[in-house]
DNA sequence: TCATGCCATGGAACCGGTTCCGAATCGGGA
DNA sequence: TCCCGATTCGGAACCGGTTCCATGGCATGA
């Protein structure tokens, strides 16, 4: 027991050559002769060594790490980005340390450490918005910066299109005759700058106008993103009686599922009596049968780490900027078509002790 | 322009102090003067200088950072859990780096490069059952493991009982008369060691022995983690006809709500034709009116993480191995008891521009 | 006045890798 | 045989903090 940790030196004196050709053989070099190479390489297999992390990320100046921005992760459709980005990153090695934020505050303190100390190589935002005197510093300072489900000029960024989101759910429901539809949305988050509730709302007006139907503020509902904020506020929107919307769009599916319930409660069919329609396409709205907007979530997050790579890699991110497509989806709370049964998707068949949908069929389920 | 980066080097010369002195500054010893503290602070300041994070870490042998192991990110159950560990990590300073785990081979390769070079201070797992031999190396190099959502001897954990879980479930419907009672649940993940759903299972047929009935593996099926999944299998168990279960446990409220849809394409009136009850209590199961077994999902979260805390300051773990309480939640898919609206939850205002719930509300939402 | 001791402080050594420069070795052509 | 260039290699310097030890100054007590 001469030594309590194993470092490089180790394993040069072990291997009877010099630090360097250690670290070359490590890090891939070709200027290693096949003999040494395999010398040390069989030193360090029988040392048990691996380098230190902390210890290269020195030397080298990169942590291979990114950092990810990211709010009310509890939403599904957060979720949804959260993991394609992480899947990404790890896939190409680096490690994903995830920043939840709260306020405004938090994200600026989040901010500040992840910058000045350098913790990360890059950072990922997903639906935040980044003040600007930040973006400044971070520009300056190099660190790539990439907006998932945000955009902002001149930075790498996916994003979607709220507004054309929102005339689509709404020119849906226009097509099918509704005059007197409502809205259901999140209370604007300003200071995050979580804004896709409003720009739905926006896209929403735009729609109504263009088919000449002025905006109605009394169907109009704006709560805490919850079912249960969405029920009671669509339940005070059916008491307003003959005045009462015949079609909600809601803001998100999570509203969406709100509205269903409280329509329920209140003995409107659907859709004869109400139709409604929600937004993101989680598998909720699939299953309760809800229309709704598609928006490549996964995708998001996956195009918004690819493009991290990329930055990291010293390459361009190949789109710079990329919107992605949303399209209606449309299902039984508007059009009351009952939609297939999804049955012939799995197979069904009897195990040892019960029923068994084989694992495999997972991968059919979004 | 003289150097490029600014160092600790660069604040000392600055100041006219030695590098010591910077250093004991930057962490708070009280062995400096308070004028020099004054100077310094100062210079550091003007210069706008941070410590990097990266040369600490390599001095002082410990990142600060924690490794969260965690799988199907994308269930609420596990979201919960894992926004409750980055919280409080979080306040504790630290960063957390998540590590998504789909697969066996995932895993190791994940802790393989998290233990051996030492990127984190401490490993929680969140679920995932971490193999023995992987125990036995962390317990060798003294990195700090508490597992959240699973149980190990002698090691830091925060669980609850599954099959206690399951019985409560059972015994529920059982105390409401119920004789043929299904079970739904997922299929196993033993190479992750993703457990839960059969040993609610395990507790579903205790139940029904101690009640004296035995099992019937027509009434019992088990599919992917999915509503859609669920959905199909219901539909499978409700063509059994006069054989058909009259009450389901779903060994979550996932899957219980593809239970209920089915239910529902069935024209099986709830709870009268059918009663179901779930277990995990998600915001859905409450949306819905699902019956459940509550479990304090972001709880196991926080506590497992303060464990963590504590581990990495050189105390001893509080309360070594928690185990936390579950309980019935009985709701309108078991009882038929229209549950109160949750109107009186929330206040609804009329605002400029349409009705509104005031953020303030959204504390109430759990 | 001098010894004692504490406190504040400077700075070298160190953490464990990476990188670059110079040296050694080797092969091939003249 | 000698020279030249390419290839391989050793190790010092370095990345930017932390820590420990030696030192100097000051106050206290005898």
């Amino acid at each position: 027991m001469r030594k309590r940790t194993i470092s490089i030196a180790t394993v040069a004196a072990e291997a009877g050559v010099g630090v360097g050709t250690v670290s070359r053989v490590l890090n891939g070099s070709d200027q290693v002769s096949e003999a040494t190479l395999k010398r040390v390489l069989g030193t360090i297999e029988r040392l048990d060594y691996r380098p230190l992390r902390s210890a290269s990320s020195l030397s080298k100046g990169r942590t291979d790490a990114v950092g990810i921005l990211v709010s009310v992760i509890t939403r599904p459709s957060v979720m949804a980005r959260l993991v394609g980005v992480i899947d990404v990153l790890s896939d190409a090695g680096l490690d994903a340390v995830v920043f939840n934020v709260d306020n405004r505050a938090q994200l600026d303190r989040h901010l500040s450490s992840i910058i000045d100390q350098r913790r990360v190589d890059g950072i990922i935002s997903i639906s935040l918005r980044i003040p600007k005197e930040r973006i400044a510093r971070i520009r300056k300072l190099a660190i790539p910066l990439v907006l998932v489900d945000n955009s902002l000029p001149n930075l790498p960024c996916v994003y979607i299109d709220d507004v054309a989101g929102g005339k689509l759910a709404t020119e849906h429901l226009l097509s099918l005759g509704h005059r007197r539809i409502g809205f259901i949305g999140d209370n604007a988050r300003s200071d995050l700058g979580m804004s896709a509730s409003e720009n739905r709302y926006a896209g929403y007006l735009m729609a109504l106008e263009a088919a000449g139907i002025g905006p109605d503020f009394d169907l109009v509902a704006r709560g805490p993103h919850s079912s249960e904020a969405a029920a009671v506020l669509a339940s005070a929107l059916f008491e307003l009686g003959k005045r009462r919307p015949t079609a909600i769009f809601a803001s998100s599916d999570t509203l969406a599922v709100g509205v269903i319930k409280a329509a329920q409660q209140h003995r409107l069919k659907i859709p004869d009596d109400l139709a409604v329609i929600g937004f993101d396409n989680l598998e909720v709205s699939s299953i309760l049968d809800i229309s709704t907007v598609n928006q490549p979530l996964l995708e998001s997050g996956t195009k918004g780490a690819s493009k991290m790579v990329s930055l990291l890699n010293g390459e361009i991110a190949k789109p710079h900027r990329e919107e992605l497509v949303l399209d209606v989806v449309p299902r039984g709370s508007s059009l009351g078509i009952q939609r297939n049964s999804p049955t012939k998707l799995y197979g069904v068949v009897e195990g040892p002790k019960g029923l068994q949908i084989l694992q495999g069929g997972e991968e059919l389920v979004s």
